[in-house]
DNA sequence: CTGTTAGCGCGTTCAC
DNA sequence: GTGAACGCGCTAACAG
C-alpha cells in the first residue's frame, strides 16, 4: 500500500479511502490511486482491514453433513446469495456428531465470522453450542430448533407442506392415503400433526395408522410391499415424510407389479434431486432453499445494520410439484 | 490477552507460547496459563495470529457448482481431511462461470488462504485464473485440468474405470457392449480411448459405435428405445459414462419391458449417491473422492512444508461396486 | 525458560 | 479534501 501512495504521488491513507470507498476523494486522484493500483496488482489485505475494522465479510456455515443434498443445496444457495453481498462462507461441518459440530463453530467464531448460520445436528445435543456462540455473534439457526431464546430459526412451514399435498391428491380423487415418515423430533411430528388434522377434517381419509419408523428407502420399500391397495378398504395413494422413502415405495410397488400412479400414487417431500431423475418422477413437496438463504442471509444484514432487536421464528411456505407419480401415464 | 497475562502474573509473551505451542513453558506455569483463560472464557484472536504470522490456517475450495452432488461430496471430503489437521474451510462456488469463478477465488486469494484447491469450472477459461492465482499461493487442481504448468493435478484415471467395468462384465459372460457418454472435452474422451483400446484388444466387442451426446437422463433413455438389445447382433450391456445418464438407460428399457439386467446389463460411473438408490440399484464405478481429497491436502501439506518441488500429476485408480444392475435377481 | 519490544497491513482518529 | 500517527491483537526476535 506504501508503494501505491509513494507511486501515485499521495498518502496511504488515500489510498485507504480510495479503495474502500469509506470517504469521498477527489476524483481525479481516486482515479489515479485506482490505475496505479492496477499496475502493480495491488490487492488490499483483508486480514489486516478485518483485524482493523472488526469486521471479517465473512459468514460461517455450519451443516450436519456437507455431503447431504440437502444441506449442500443449502450451501449453494447460501453461499451464492453471500456472494452477492461480497461476503465469503467459511464453512464446517459436524460429520454428524455434536462435539465435532462444536469444535468446529468454536474454530469459526475465533476467525471472528460477522454472523453464523446453522443447521444444528442435535436438537439436544447441540443447545449449549447454539448458545455459548449467539452471545458472540448473530447466529440464525435452519430447520432444527434448539430452543435457545433470542435466537432467529428459519425453516419450512412442514404442516403446510402436507396439506398441500393432500388438497392436490384430493383434487385428482385420492383420498384414501396412507402417511409414512421417518422418526424423529425434528419435522416428522409437523407433519404427522398436519395430517391427522387432515384426516379428522375430512380433508382425506386415514387408511391406515401413519407408519413411524427409519431406514429411508428400505422403510418405503417395506410399506409398499404389504401395503392393500386399492378397493374399498385399500390405498390410492402413499404420503411420503421425503423423496428417498418415496424412491423406495415406488421399488416396492414395482416388484409387485403394481402401477404408479394407475393403482396407487406416490408423493415426496424435498426436491433436492432425487425426486425428478425417479421414475416415474416423483410428486413432490418442493424445500424452498432459495428463500430459506435468502431469509437467512436478510437476517444477517438486518443485524449488521440495526444491531440487535428480536429474534425473528420463520416457517416459509413450500411449494409443491407434480410429476409422473400422481398424474403420470401409467 | 494482556487481562490473562495479569491475572497469571506471566507477560503476554508466555501467554502466547502457552497458547500456541510454539515454544516451551515450564509445565507448572503453563497450567496456570490455561486454567486463567479457561476461565476468562479467553480464545485467541486468529485474526491477528494470522497476520503476524502470515499463514491463515485456512484453505481456499473452489468448485463449479456446490449443490451438485459430486463436488458437495468432494466439499464434505476435503473438509473433513482439513478439519483434521487443524484448518478451515473457504468456500466459493463458481456458479458455472468462469468470471464467478475468477472473482470468487481473488477473493479467497485476498483472505490469504494457505492454500487452494479448484475444480476448474472451464478447462479452457479457468486457465488465466489458474496460473495468476498460482504465482500467489499453493494450488492444486481437481478433475480438470486446465494445463498451466508447475500446478499439481489430481484426478482419477478414468481409462482404469472403464477397463475395471469392461472386465468384470466380461466375467459375467456380457462382452456384447455400447458405450453412452456425456461428450466434452473432460474426461469423456479418455473413457472413449479406453473403450476403444479394450474393444481393438478383443476385451469386449463394441456392437455399435459408442454414443456420444449430452442431456443426462434423457440421453440415456432415448438410446434405451433404441437399441437392439440381445441375439448374435444385440447388445447385452450397456456402459454409460455416468450414472445419470445410466438412471436414464434404465428408464427406458423399463419402458419397453426389458429385464435388468436379464436382458441387458446397466453400468454408471460415479457413485455419488445415485447408483444406490436406483433400482435395480447400478453396479457402477466408484470415484474415489475420499482419496482425492486425501491426496490434495497432503500436497498442500507438502508444499506447507517442502516448499516448493516439482508439481505432481496424480490420477488415482478407482474402484468397482457390483450391484444389481449387472448380476440382480432380474 | 521468560520478559520487552517492534511491527504484521491496514483504518481511523486528529490536525491541517 | 488530505496527511501524520496511533493501535487493532498477536508473534518473532532479542536480551536476560
Amino acid at each position: 500500500m506504501r508503494d501505491v501512495a509513494e507511486r501515485a504521488g499521495v498518502s496511504i491513507a488515500t489510498v485507504s479511502r480510495v479503495l474502500s470507498g469509506s470517504r469521498p476523494v477527489r476524483p481525479d486522484i481516486a482515479e489515479r490511486v485506482r490505475e496505479v493500483s492496477e499496475e502493480l496488482g495491488y490487492r488490499r489485505n483483508l486480514l489486516a482491514s478485518s483485524l482493523r475494522r472488526q469486521r471479517t465479510g465473512t459468514v460461517g456455515v455450519v451443516v450436519p453433513n456437507a455431503g447431504d443434498l440437502r444441506h449442500a443445496r443449502l450451501v449453494q444457495a447460501l453461499s451464492q446469495e453471500l456472494h452477492q453481498r461480497g461476503d465469503t462462507v467459511l464453512m464446517a461441518h459436524a460429520q454428524g456428531s455434536p462435539e465435532i459440530e462444536e469444535e468446529s463453530a468454536l474454530r469459526l467464531l475465533d476467525r471472528s465470522v460477522d454472523g453464523l448460520v446453522i443447521v444444528p445436528c442435535d436438537v439436544l445435543r447441540s443447545r449449549g453450542l447454539v448458545a455459548t456462540i449467539s452471545r458472540h455473534v448473530h447466529v440464525v439457526q435452519v430447520e432444527n430448533d434448539v430452543g435457545v431464546s433470542g435466537v432467529d430459526l428459519i425453516a419450512v412451514d412442514e404442516g403446510a407442506g402436507v396439506r398441500l399435498m393432500l388438497a392436490h391428491l384430493a383434487e385428482i380423487g385420492r383420498r384414501r392415503t396412507l402417511l409414512v415418515v421417518e422418526e424423529g423430533p425434528e419435522a416428522g411430528s409437523a407433519r404427522l400433526e398436519a395430517y391427522r388434522q387432515a384426516a379428522e377434517a375430512g380433508r382425506t381419509t386415514a387408511v391406515d395408522e401413519p407408519v413411524l419408523g427409519s431406514g429411508g428407502m428400505a422403510l418405503g420399500r417395506e410399506v409398499a410391499e404389504r401395503v392393500t391397495v386399492g378397493g374399498d378398504r385399500g390405498v390410492d395413494a402413499i404420503v411420503c415424510g421425503d423423496d428417498l422413502v418415496a424412491l423406495g415405495a415406488l421399488d416396492g410397488l414395482r416388484a409387485r407389479s403394481l402401477a404408479v400412479p394407475g393403482d396407487v400414487a406416490v408423493t415426496g417431500f424435498d426436491d433436492v434431486g432425487l425426486a425428478e431423475v425417479a421414475s416415474p418422477s416423483l410428486t413432490t413437496v418442493h424445500r424452498p432453499l432459495a428463500e430459506i438463504a435468502a431469509a437467512a442471509v436478510e437476517r444477517l444484514e438486518h443485524a449488521r445494520a440495526a444491531g440487535g432487536g428480536p429474534a425473528v421464528v420463520w416457517r416459509l411456505p413450500p411449494t409443491i410439484v407434480v410429476r409422473e407419480s400422481t398424474v403420470g401415464p401409467d
